[in-house]
RNA sequence: CGGAACGUGGCGCAGUCCGGUAGCGUACACGGCUGGGGGCCGUGUGGUCGCGGGUUCAAAUCCCGCCGUUCCGACCA
């Protein structure tokens, strides 16, 4: 591919909306540009890397029997209706305005609706079934270029079984196959245990790219490789010893005081000794939950062992239930269900707040004080704490999810009545997981892990083109008719090539472009080598340059791909 | 959805406080010079100052409303 003839948009400012390295470079180096918040089109370049994703991945699926498909994105309303998720997805759903369409954020259901009219018997599965295709979600706020968009490129798999082992064999086949994706990209990442959300199920695990612009926090530890999203990872913590005698409840004025830190400094206590109060509402209820000191409630957690989903009670909704505004809320005659952090379990001497705005009350025993207390893990953990399996130190960071698998069972089949018989004639609904990979997301997360203050630092499989030729002065014919020689040579010799022959571009700024692009190999022919009879070769990753007779250029280029 | 900032040629920005000729850099076109790290000189093209309303003799500038974009937070199957 010659520049001179090409669409490859590459800017020497940063533009202003962009703020991450990947989104940044994408835009230089003239692979996207933005149509609207959370929209981006492809530009010749940037799709060419999608399509090389878009291959991996195919082969990958294919080789684990994957079958590919292509869905509607426009759906009828009536089908997510079956299995309650336009109210599960809410606004994250695009809805028509003039006709009762969505736009699809995901696919279950229209797999599930295909699989429902044909596969009758267990002699019809497993089955892989795939699709590479864009979904719609109306992100409240798209960020960090293509990684949070409104619409995006989506491999989405289903796998449908007839038993319980078949789903587990389905779901280890995606494992394998999304490791290989992953490995053959060259993306360097992690396997985290998750909450299945929303999507149902009994099992899901996430392939994670650690990045501060990710959403998702999760759990590592580097000793013995336990990782997961902060939403189900666990950490050791004893429970707060009992300390002395319990004294008698006593009430304490505390104006102005609302967070633990001001309580502690007010009343010169450790954070230990007090009992931290979050109302949520569940099932129309209130519930306290009662956390130590300043540890976070784990909304998730919360909602797991309640069985459905929380949230946070309103201010005015604080008064009304306890009669005390927030930072003076408290356990002791609180009329609702109380659930505490294991933490805190049957402790003694606490400090928490009286439900009288600015009382707290101290001496409180949660054995003695308060009735119908349950205990359970509700923590959210923090960098440093202990891991469970092996006690080493856990580090808690930001990640990218690249890919998230899902044992999802029989959630949608019997929602939307797909059934199969079995060997003895019985209907049971089939038994169905569901695997995702973000293709913009692998692209993005791959420049976040390959860059370098001069641009995109391509290497493997995803680089847009094999090696980048600079012509330095096209006007000299000797540069002119030797570049374009070497162009020829190199294409017949298979590599993918592009070319910069631009004739009124200056070297400096022919470098700096093929810097920002990023392209592994640079062949450089400039006036002053060729009449020596010698090219340069330049290795973008590490700068490294190597002049070579014009002979031995192929020979030295197989050399390098070793 | 809560908080904050921004919106001026394709891109990056100044001008707005204190109303009075719309500017700089870059890009682009043409001519010339130059040719190993975004070069130089000259001549040009290109803007409803986000949109709507109001105040005023006069609005990019002041006031009101809306829209868009970004960041922090909430949310995120």
């Amino acid at each position: 591919m010659k520049i001179s003839k090409s669409f490859i948009p590459t800017l020497k400012e940063v533009p202003a909306d962009a703020v991450i390295p990947s989104h940044i470079l994408m835009l230089r180096s003239g692979m996207v540009r933005m149509l609207s918040a959370g929209i981006y089109s492809f530009l010749p370049l940037g799709y060419k890397v999608i399509k090389k994703i878009s291959n991996i991945i195919n082969e990958e699926m294919v080789a684990i029997g994957g079958q590919e498909f292509l869905l509607p994105a426009l759906n009828p309303r009536e089908i997510w209706e079956e299995t309650g998720r336009v109210e599960a997805f809410g606004d994250t759903m695009f809805h028509l305005k003039n006709r009762d369409y969505v736009l699809a954020p995901t696919h279950e259901e229209i797999m599930t609706f295909h699989a429902k009219g044909t596969m009758k018997s267990y002699k019809d599965m497993p089955q892989i079934w795939y699709q590479i295709q864009t979904k719609f979600r109306n992100e409240a706020r798209p960020r960090s270029g293509i990684i949070r968009g409104r619409q995006f490129l989506m491999k989405d798999a289903y796998s449908f079984d007839s038993t319980w082992e078949g789903l587990d064999e389905s779901y280890a086949k995606h494992y394998k196959a999304y490791q290989n994706i992953f490995d053959r990209c060259g993306i360097e990442y992690f396997v985290v245990g998750a909450s299945s959300g929303a999507m149902g199920g009994s099992k899901s695990e996430e392939f994670m790219v650690k990045s501060d612009a990710g959403e998702d926090t999760v759990a590592h530890c580097k000793s013995c490789g336990y990782a997961a999203n902060v939403e189900v990872a666990q950490s050791v913590i004893e429970p707060i010893k009992r300390n002395g005698e319990s004294k008698e409840n006593f009430e304490i004025s505390t104006p102005n005081i609302h967070s633990i830190d001001e309580l502690c400094e007010f009343l010169k206590i450790d954070e230990r000794e007090t009992a931290k109060s979050r109302v949520y509402i569940f099932d129309k209820k209130p519930i306290l939950v009662l956390m130590s000191g300043n540890d976070e409630v784990n909304e998730t957690k919360l909602e797991s062992i309640l069985g459905g989903e929380v949230r946070p009670a309103h201010p005015e909704e604080l008064v009304e239930i306890t009669g005390a505004e927030a930072g003076s809320i408290g356990p002791i005659d609180f009329k609702n269900s109380i659930i505490a952090d294991n933490r805190l379990k049957d402790g003694n001497n606490f400090y928490s707040g009286a439900n009288k705005t600015d009382f707290h009350i101290g001496g409180i025993d949660l054995k003695r004080d308060v009735e119908n207390i349950e205990y359970s893990d509700l923590r959210t953990i923090e960098s440093g704490e202990e891991c469970t399996r092996c006690g080493k130190t856990l580090d808690v960071f930001k990640a990218i999810e690249l890919g998230h698998i899902f044992k999802l069972g029989t959630k949608y089949s019997e929602a939307m009545g797909a059934n199969f018989l079995n060997e003895n004639g019985q209907a049971n609904p089939i038994i169905m997981g569901s695997y995702g990979i973000g293709l913009d997301r692998v692209l993005a997360c791959f420049i976040e892990q390959n860059y370098d203050d001069k641009g995109i630092v391509w290497k493997g499989p995803l680089a847009p083109f094999d090696i980048q030729i600079l012509g330095l002065n096209m006007k000299k014919e000797i540069v002119e008719i030797t570049s374009n020689e070497i162009y020829e040579l190199l294409k017949n010799e298979g590599y993918d090539v592009l070319f910069d022959d631009r004739r009124d571009a200056k070297p400096g700024f022919k470098f700096n472009d093929a810097e920002l692009i990023g392209i592994p190999i640079q062949v450089v022919i400039s006036e002053k080598n060729i009449k020596e009879n010698i090219v340069e070769i330049k290795i973008r990753q590490t700068g490294e340059k190597v002049l070579i007779e014009k002979d031995k250029l192929l020979e030295k280029l197989k050399e390098l791909a070793k």
